[in-house]
RNA sequence: GCCUCGGUAGCUCAGUCGGUAGAGCAGGGGACUGAAAAUCCCCGUGUCGGUGGUUCGAUUCCGCCCCGAGGCA
């Protein structure tokens, strides 16, 4: 099986500089696993590593997509085992760096739906679901599929919707634990801060992200008509808080707190989905020797 | 100096016709299979400013004191 390296971690914890430092040290190229940085032109509000930080380690994955596109995971997989399979075809080492659970995961495990999102299906279904509620087209799901249904809240309508297309797409229920060995051998590093530092950190970073111009590169790209407000890239944090501002609901200043928060709860998020690893290797990212002996023996199994 | 209104969870505040109190936010935990930086779920004991008094019992009523905000001088 081919060896794959993952870097992951919480937003600010130093995932794409260490990334870049394993891949000296181990001949490796990087792949980003970030569904924000996928977008072309978010780049002050993504902390889009520069050119001068990839320190001439090849990075894919990032700036593949234009900003008013919709994407997904799958296209993301599609594409990152395919550069996968070419980083190892010339003895290289591939570096996996991001913080998007899903994506990660679809890269550990294969996705194993058979069929994609379908946007006429969807739209029925919302439909459907402003006009009789959510618990109606929950109690729908819990007679085609009782399973899902039970693991999925009546409030969480884009679950919801998503499990009903697939029903409907499919003719029958999810296809569920076959199919989910992992399909590569995986190292994963978790990157582990304590908490308080961790958030000293993304307060940094997002004033670091005003100091730097992100007001003028939302305005840019949305003067530009490069995207609109509905855009899938304008939920990205760092960009989505703006838009009361604009309006004149919020202050500049709440603006940035707002970021700030987001961010946190992001954060916390990212850690929680990792916990579920059990095999990850929790590393404080200053524990450098720890991280090279870890590697190491990734290497020599 | 006098008058009025406040002082309750980290913050903003609600409430207790006297039986030791609860929301939002923050914070913590969790879920997650083609929207995922999205979406969703769970978690609330704090000298109720201090001190005396009335009372079986005071955060709640009364007195005094302290600290804010405003008004009159």
């Amino acid at each position: 099986m081919k060896k794959i390296l993952i870097v992951a971690g919480a937003t600010a914890s130093g995932k794409s500089g260490l990334a870049v430092e394993l891949a000296k040290k181990y001949n490796g190229e990087i792949i980003s696993c970030d569904s924000m940085q996928i977008y072309k032109h978010l780049d002050v509000g993504t902390a889009k590593i520069t050119t001068e930080e990839m320190q001439g380690i090849p990075h894919y994955m990032i700036d593949v997509v234009e900003p008013d596109k919709e994407y997904s995971v799958w296209e993301y997989a599609s594409a990152a085992k395919a550069i996968i399979d070419d980083i190892s075809s010339r003895g290289k080492m591939p570096i996996i760096a991001g913080g998007t659970g899903l994506y990660i995961e679809s890269l550990i495990y294969p996705l194993n739906f058979a069929v994609n999102k379908d946007e006429e299906v969807r739209a029925r279904l919302t439909k459907e679901l402003n006009e009789l509620g959510a618990e109606e087209l929950h109690k729908r799901l819990e007679k085609a599929d009782p399973e899902d249904a039970a693991k999925i809240h009546p409030n969480n309508i884009k679950r919801l919707i998503r499990a009903l297309e697939i029903i409907e797409l499919s003719g029958g229920v999810k296809n569920k634990e076959e199919l989910r060995a992992p399909q590569y051998d995986v190292c994963l590093i978790a990157l582990d801060i304590e908490r308080i530092k961790l958030y000293e950190r993304i307060d940094l970073r997002v004033e670091h992200m005003f100091d730097s111009g992100l007001e003028k590169e939302i305005r840019d790209i949305l003067s530009q008509g490069l995207v609109c407000r509905n855009s899938q890239s304008m939920q990205a944090i760092g960009y989505k808080e703006f838009f009361d501002y604009f309006d004149g609901k919020i202050s500049i200043s709440e603006v940035k707190d707002l970021i700030k928060t987001n961010t946190r709860h992001y954060a916390k998020r990212q850690l929680s989905w990792l916990r579920r690893y059990k095999f990850a290797h929790w590393i404080n990212p200053s524990d450098k020797d720890r991280i090279i002996n870890t590697v190491n023996e990734f290497l020599r199994g």
